[in-house]
RNA sequence: UCCCCGAUAGCUCAGUUUGGUAGAGCAGGCGGCUGUUAACCGCCGGGUCCCAGGUUCGAGCCCUGGUCGGGGAGCCA
């Protein structure tokens, strides 16, 4: 007999067909004419598979009639149409097999409604509810329609390490990676630690970008992506910062500012469909039980075309808004949160890119425009979640990059090789950040960005 | 890291204003009813009121300190 997923199982193709499936009880309701219902989830799909269990089962009153939320089973039977509303197929039990009980004194999930805060202390058990069932399904497509995406694109999918000894790639504190004994370490003759005895002789983080050595790679073979998970010490306690996240990082040589907008406008664009393509269940889900305007929102999306706004119209448009922002708004601050929620949420109420950023409020590596004062930086905002790509034509010129790397007070003994791009056929090149948990939170409409991933690393917790 | 808010049954919460040692709904058990579908109806069991001090005859409630969680801010993706 063969094995099938609920998904499989629920479509009409299936009936007929006498078949296997395996999965966790949602709940059970028993009637009296001789037969309980059970509702079988395998996580293939949003919906349940119903099963009907007849009272002639033989171990109907001694198993079936004790199933409650959460116990596993295995069953056998034919693939019917389904009488009732709500489902198009339902499976009639030959045989039921209990593989695991739940306790329903002690499991801690039930068939209602649990709050996000409840449900992170039981990240393990998470998974078996509709709602993070749903965003385990979206984060799977939407990785996949990244790959896609950059492999229509002509782009490679590189792989940047995970250890870097770049000491400040420009985003923010970094765990160190060592493999001495921090109780008693080694010391020099200066009595501060040798690093020379560390693994790799020399002190080591986590990487907080693949940028630099994407750039290297995008130096040779073009247009290449990287990714992975990335790493941030900052101690953020918000809804949108993880200290462990996923980011795509797509760097292209040939590419001034303008291409990459365009770029980042076609990657958003192309994860939207295929997000509402793929997943029109789970996408239902958030948009009836989480936020009534997502699935209106990517739609909307999809047939505008995303405005470019430089950082100096912002300015002027916030200035002009006579809105009473809580930090002030002038040419060279950077903008906060209220100003770009403003921007995105009132003023175009629509993602907007903004480029052309002040020199002294970005990262060294950004190219410096010909006025002097800004560089060639885009972020792309969009309402509710803000900055979702942030990316830059890179410096390519040697004398200028040295410059503001000394300007930033970087230690240049650690980027001999990145400058030697610059020294060596260096082009134009540019490249962006794309957070994953980011998109899917824009996506979703999921609130708290620890509840997007499956096991949320944040200061003070690594559960699980 | 800063500023607010919160922690009461397995879960979601009320009770805090005005101190007098706890309630509802859901979940669970039992019974009823029904091709049901967050099923429905009745009964029952279930609490270290986050922790440690303090005030008081008496603290879930007031005070102090801590822990954890949430929202906002900064940093950023």
């Amino acid at each position: 007999m063969e094995k099938l997923s609920a998904a499989q199982a629920r479509r009409p193709e299936a009936i007929g067909q006498e078949a296997i499936v395996q999965g966790w009880i949602r709940t059970r309701r028993d009637s009296k004419t001789g037969f309980s219902f059970l509702e079988l989830n395998d996580g293939s799909c949003f919906g349940n598979l119903q099963i009907i269990a007849p009272a002639s089962l033989p171990n109907y009153e001694t198993e079936v009639r004790r199933l409650t939320a959460g116990c596993s089973v295995r069953v056998e039977g034919l693939i019917k149409a389904s009488p009732g509303k709500g489902q198009a197929t339902e499976m009639e039990a030959q045989k039921i097999i209990i593989l695991g009980w739940a306790d329903p004194e002690s499991y801690p999930l039930q068939k209602k409604q649990h709050s996000f805060e409840f449900l992170r202390t039981i990240a393990h058990l998470r998974g078996r509810t509709n709602t993070f069932g749903a965003i385990a399904r979206v984060r799977n497509q939407l990785c996949r329609a990244i790959h896609d995406f950059f492999q229509q694109e002509g782009f490679l999918y590189i792989h940047t390490p995970i250890i870097t000894a770049s000491d400040c790639e420009g985003a923010g504190a970094m765990f160190q990676v060592t493999t001495l004994n921090l109780e008693t370490p080694p010391r020099n003759e200066g009595g501060r630690v040798d690093y020379t005895q560390d693994f790799f002789g020399r002190p080591t983080y986590l990487t907080v970008s693949g940028q630099l050595e994407a750039e290297t790679l995008a130096c040779g073979l073009g247009k290449v992506y990287t990714f992975g998970p990335t790493f941030r010490a900052e101690n953020s306690n918000t809804p949108r910062h993880l200290a462990e996240f996923w980011m795509v990082e797509p760097e292209m040589a040939f590419f001034e500012l303008e291409d990459t907008m365009d770029l980042a406008e076609r990657n958003l664009k192309y994860i939207f469909r295929h997000l509402l393509e793929k997943c029109p269940e789970d996408m239902e889900f958030f948009r009836q039980r989480i936020d009534p305007t997502v699935i209106d929102t990517l739609q909307q999306i999809l047939e505008s075309r995303f405005l470019r706004v430089s950082y100096t119209e912002a300015i002027d448009i916030l200035l002009a808004s006579g809105r009473s922002f809580e930090f002030p708004v002038s040419w060279g601050k950077d903008l906060q949160a209220e100003h770009e929620r403003y921007l995105t949420e009132q003023h175009f109420q629509s993602p907007v890119i903004l480029y052309n950023y002040p020199r002294t409020i970005k990262p060294f590596y950004m190219k410096l425009n010909d006025d002097g004062r800004t560089v060639r930086a885009m972020d792309v905002l969009v309402p509710k979640v803000g900055e979702i790509i942030g990316g830059s034509q890179r410096e390519d010129r040697y004398d200028v990059l040295l410059e503001r790397m000394k300007e930033q007070g970087l230690n240049i003994e650690n980027y001999w090789w990145y400058l030697d791009l610059r020294r060596y056929g260096t082009v134009p090149h540019s490249g962006y950040g794309l957070g994953v948990e980011r998109v899917l939170q824009f996506v979703t409409g999921m609130a708290n960005i620890r509840d997007v991933i499956p096991f949320p690393r944040t200061p003070g917790n690594a559960e699980f």
